[in-house]
DNA sequence: TATGAATGAGCTTTCATTCAT
DNA sequence: GATGAATGAAAGCTCATTCAT
């Protein structure tokens, strides 16, 4: 059920504005599905609405436009890519301190394999819209800096001052870790998904790699 | 003229079977600047063979098919990728040996940089269309083991028995090298092309990064 | 009004699982009165919409194909040619036992002139793919056995039981009698349309004809 | 080695006129044999010069278009369908005088068996050009009735006179003549050309057949 | 003269979107 | 409101014919 947390995210990203019933939800998540097996390209809005169990006219009526399908689907992974790290981080750091750069690389690399095995579909579907969707892009690259690169540049920055992490520049170090987790993504769920992945050895391996470019 | 060295490689890669007139040339960048641009699927035959000076009539006759000019045009990247540093790889330690990761890495990366710099067009369809391109893919996962990833374990494996690179398995270094580099190609060309780049100052960070991780 | 016939089979022969409206009937009618003029080839799906007053987008929707067009408007013929001389000859039989040849075959001349005279258009359509269209071939080959070559078998052999017609193999028998009655629809419909020809006189003829090859 | 008639017979029907070199010989034949094979439709310009071994350039110098290298393919078979039997017919009647109707029936039977197995690809196309080329069917309908009908009618009526022969109108001998024939060819050669066929034992059936409506 | 590359109109088919019910 | 039939522009591709070499 790789796809039951971005489900479950559309009450907290978009029931806020506005009411999903159970079918709106379901052009949703197939919609998902199906542009990451065919891409957005090559899937129709016929084949959407028939997956769904809904007539196109309703589909259009709510959605206005394929094009908006997309985004209202990709909306969650694009809002909540750091807001669900943070928030378990904050957990997390009641339970205990978290005052070492490992501990908080093994933290924060194997919740976002959690997150990118629970929204592959997703993930996949935005980086090829990333690639050619001007909309989709430029929203996501007007709300990245708020909610996402903003809080990650105060994490490096507090790491750095504590002498705990090397004194690179922040987009440098912001692209390192970024690269090395997307890479492990296309790796694992875009190029070669049914390779006999051991999860807990491949975040071994993140973690160290990260750990030994990022230390002080 | 961003796509010079595309065009210099087409008698390399293609006109050893086949002979390019001008115009089949001119069609193959076009499609590829247009591709980059919009994206394969959202570019027309008819606007490729406008920008081309071409009929379509011609261009079909040719190409035979919308798929086979994006085969044709990237086969260049597909095939060279790895075959271009080797030979230069080759030139250069003629002028002195290589005997230090340091070495090989600055060279590497400033090499595959240069390359990226005169191929990011066909670069950045290539990334995009291995998502959901059967049937380039399927070139791809068979074509890069033998005159890519074999090579690269050669190299690797050369280093490590001289106890110059960390002894991890050759799928995470690869993976590793791979993940920066991609990631410096879709900051640089993809993301952010309009940015004030400082390509030095950005090769000496790559190295950098790449050089504490893999050094043993 | 010539097709009418044609129409009032649809029902029967097509609506036993499909419902057509009258737009989809009008597709299948225009269809056939222009490949009969022009020939299926020679016909444009562009020219078969403005005649039908349908948008092409609609007709493909509901036909699918071109070739699946010409299918559906031909079934008629290739179901109906043999079992609406059985039913009639049943009714016909009912009001006086048919115990002689020259009465079969009055009956069966004068029936299928009839048929032919109202599905000339579908007829000339369907004599002339059957030359090359494969899968209208390979249909009406297995189709034709069943509903038709085996029932003019056993009324053929039991003229025969009867001493009533001649000793000759069924093959030679059926290929006769086809090849006088379709040699008749060819001159009347096909290559000489626009003579003056004398119904009544015709069929006294070809029964004649018949009746010297196949009396005992 | 079906088609060697036609081609030999091109000489004497064309060259009188015109001197075809051995590749115009080669367009015609093999326009024929893809014609019959795949219909004129279905079958490309360019096909018919690759498989003659001709450019499309020099094909279309001397035949002017696609129709015109169907009607002088299709020439021999409206000129010769007659005069050949009739030629032969007279050296025929040089060895033995031919006074009774079975003799001539066989003979004319036998002859256009002949001619129909040498001939047989260029019968299939012509038969199926007839209901929709215009031009193929009036030059047929005009050529026909000069070296053709008005020929048969002449030995009918001389039949018919001796009282050797049934006293119907021209017109209905004719047709069931033509009827008897045409549907052998296609049965033999265009429905079930793979069938294990006895064509002596047809002979005698369709000879037969002839006898017992023509006789008096 | 002989060639085959070039042409562009026309083909069948698809699809996001609209609209009558 | 919900439906799915209807739309027609635009897609990829083919082809008979022309024309520069």
């Amino acid at each position: 059920m790789p796809n039951k947390k971005v489900l479950d995210e559309f009450p907290a990203a978009v029931n806020a504005t506005k009411e999903l019933t159970e079918k709106q939800k379901a052009v949703l998540i197939t919609s998902i599905q199906l542009f990451a097996k065919q891409g957005y390209a090559n899937t129709s809005t016929h084949q959407i609405a028939v997956a769904a169990h809904q007539s196109e006219g309703t589909m259009f009526k709510h959605f206005k436009s394929k094009a908006n399908i997309l985004k209202i689907a990709l909306e969650p992974i694009i809002q909540r890519v750091i807001p669900d790290v943070l928030a378990e981080l904050q957990q997390e750091t009641l339970k205990q301190p978290m005052d070492n750069l490992h501990d908080f690389l093994a933290f924060f690399v194997r919740n976002r394999m959690a997150f990118a095995d629970e929204n592959q579909d997703a993930i996949k579907v935005f980086l090829s819209e990333l690639l050619y969707n001007q909309d989709l892009r430029a929203e996501f690259l007007t709300t990245a800096p708020e909610n996402f690169v903003n809080t990650f540049r105060t994490v490096i920055a507090d790491f750095q001052q504590r002498g705990l992490m090397v004194d690179w520049p922040f987009p440098i170090i912001f692209r390192h870790i970024i690269s090395v987790l997307t890479g492990y993504v296309v790796d694992r769920y875009i190029l070669f998904p049914n390779r006999d992945w051991d999860d807990d050895q491949q975040a071994t391996y993140l973690i160290a790699e990260l750990e030994k470019v990022l230390s002080a």
